[in-house]
RNA sequence: GGAGGUAUACCCAAGUCCGGCUGAAGGGAUUGGUCUUGAAAACCAACAGGCGGGUUAAACCGCGCGGGGGUUCGAAUCCCUCUACCUCCUCCA
């Protein structure tokens, strides 16, 4: 949520930065009107109360004394009438007040490309070198059935579309690929390690941004209310969810390693075959709590880290830089690590590294205090992909792939496919 | 799933039956001070934080006893409801 006071008091210029997203503003026009009617009603109520309290003091005086208090108390039930009238009109603007702000997106910092398509994406750096065959390298659905190592149809069985099973070297490669993750975060980074729940609370998918406008696009188990979580930041960073922490903790980093569930509403004949687009898919998260002022330098930090995979297993990708078309909801820069897939001659997303500033923190209320008796600030909250396991799948496949149908495995990887090296058809 | 219990400030805890000098006793922790070569102990003092309105800033005002709603002139206290935790039974990886 974008802070009230700012907005108030640069409106011209909110309108003009948030006018060059992708997004609906919704009701943002009411602002100016609705803050002003709900400030007058709070004002007016307050009044009330305050006059409430001292009626009541009397009357207690009174009753303690003994003496009648019928008078004031029937003058109090028209000023307690008034009161509830009021606090009903109040409930209503301030309603329609707080759902404008948590459908407004996060304004975007100033080193965010402005740009009004996926085109003006800024290119940082691309890095490996691009595979040549010397065959027609084949899509990693094609590679992984005739390998025997992923099963799509008998998961549309079993489930149904935009699900998969993996079996044999296919499991074990998944497996080898977040294990080898999660390590090189956790022992070489310096991140935490944690396992989230996989389903969370309307006020946890309210507090990092999902909810109230992406209703659509996540599982819900209605008899529970609980949400399958799209990511494991949902978890992991309402993990401080209204809490204070202090100065001395942070920055702090979090790994972490869950099943993600979309719906893909809206997706529809998108990416149907293969990897790419799943209802349900393994990532390994990084989620970092940090202080405003180095906000910054951890994104850049976050951003190398979830590169050092890709690095390390040596798929070629590229590093963009996401215009303010393309930031999505809540972040405020946002750099996506794109990876080298053949077969579609392109570079895809395998990794989306943010920095919302306080915009989570003010929805979440994770708050910090510099020293003991300094008030509260908000925090920054940062994440990023480190990397979606599916895709990863996808790329190797794709990358490694030999002119027989066999697919070589990452030197990093061997370790942990038990010395493995190759895939072979059986 | 069944039966019962609990939720008060950083922690512990009184108050709830019987609504009103309790926005909250007491203890611990914390912070500052006295004493001490220093520390401990002891003693003195401060200690609801937070959110919202308001203000240049203050003052000031409102909210707040797990969340939400209700009754009442007035609610920590009465009623409804939700949530979390605890005990016992049942079931279960």
């Amino acid at each position: 949520m974008l802070d009230i006071k700012r907005v108030r008091a640069n409106l011209a210029e909110v309108k003009e930065k948030l006018a060059h997203r992708n997004e609906e503003l919704g009701t943002f026009d009411h602002f100016e009107e609705w803050d002003q009617k709900r400030r007058d009603l709070i004002a007016k109520t307050e009044e009330l109360k305050a006059a409430r309290n001292k009626a009541t003091e009397v009357i207690a005086v009174k009753k303690r004394a003994k003496e009648d208090a019928q008078e004031d108390i029937l003058k109090m039930r028209e000023l307690s009438a008034e009161i509830k009238a009021l606090d009903v009109e109040l409930n209503d603007i301030e309603e329609k007040f707080q759902d404008m702000m948590m459908r407004l997106p996060n304004i975007p910092h100033e080193s965010t490309p402005v740009g009004d398509t996926e085109d003006d994406n800024v290119e940082v750096y691309t890095r490996g070198d691009v595979p040549t065959f010397d065959f027609e390298p084949k899509a990693h659905w094609d590679i992984a059935t005739d390998l025997g190592i992923i099963d799509f149809e008998r998961a549309a069985k079993v489930t149904g579309s935009r699900f998969v099973f993996y079996r044999g070297l296919g499991a074990r490669l998944e497996r080898a690929l977040w294990n080898f993750m999660m390590d090189l975060h956790a022992d070489k980074h310096g991140y935490e390690e944690m396992l989230p729940p996989y389903m969370a609370n309307r006020a946890s998918l309210t507090g990092t941004g999902q909810l109230p406008k992406f209703e659509e696009d996540a599982f819900l188990i209605e008899k529970e209310d609980y949400f399958l979580i799209p990511t494991a930041e949902v978890p992991v960073t309402n993990f401080y969810r209204d809490e204070i922490l202090s100065a001395d903790m942070l920055p702090q980093a979090f790994t972490a390693f869950s099943a993600c569930f979309r719906s893909e509403a809206g997706s529809a004949g998108r990416d149907t075959r293969g990897l790419i687009r799943q209802h349900q898919f393994n990532k390994v998260e990084l989620v970092r709590f940090v202080k405003p002022e180095e906000s910054y330098e951890q994104l850049e930090l976050l951003t190398s880290h979830a590169e050092e995979v890709l690095t390390l297993l040596g798929l070629p990708y590229r590093k963009l830089s996401m215009c303010t078309a393309d930031l999505g909801f809540t972040a405020a820069k946002k750099y996506d690590l794109e990876v080298w897939i053949p077969a579609q001659d392109k570079f895809r997303e395998i990794s989306s590294c943010s920095n919302f500033e306080d915009f989570q923190a003010r929805r979440a209320g994770i708050r910090f205090r510099r020293d003991k008796t300094a008030k509260p600030e908000y925090v920054h909250t940062l994440n990023g992909s480190g990397l979606a396991v599916g895709r990863t799948i996808a790329a190797i496949l794709e990358n490694y792939q030999q002119a027989d149908g066999s697919v070589k495995i990452p030197e990093a990887l061997v370790p942990y496919m038990g010395g493995v090296t190759e895939i072979k058809a059986k």
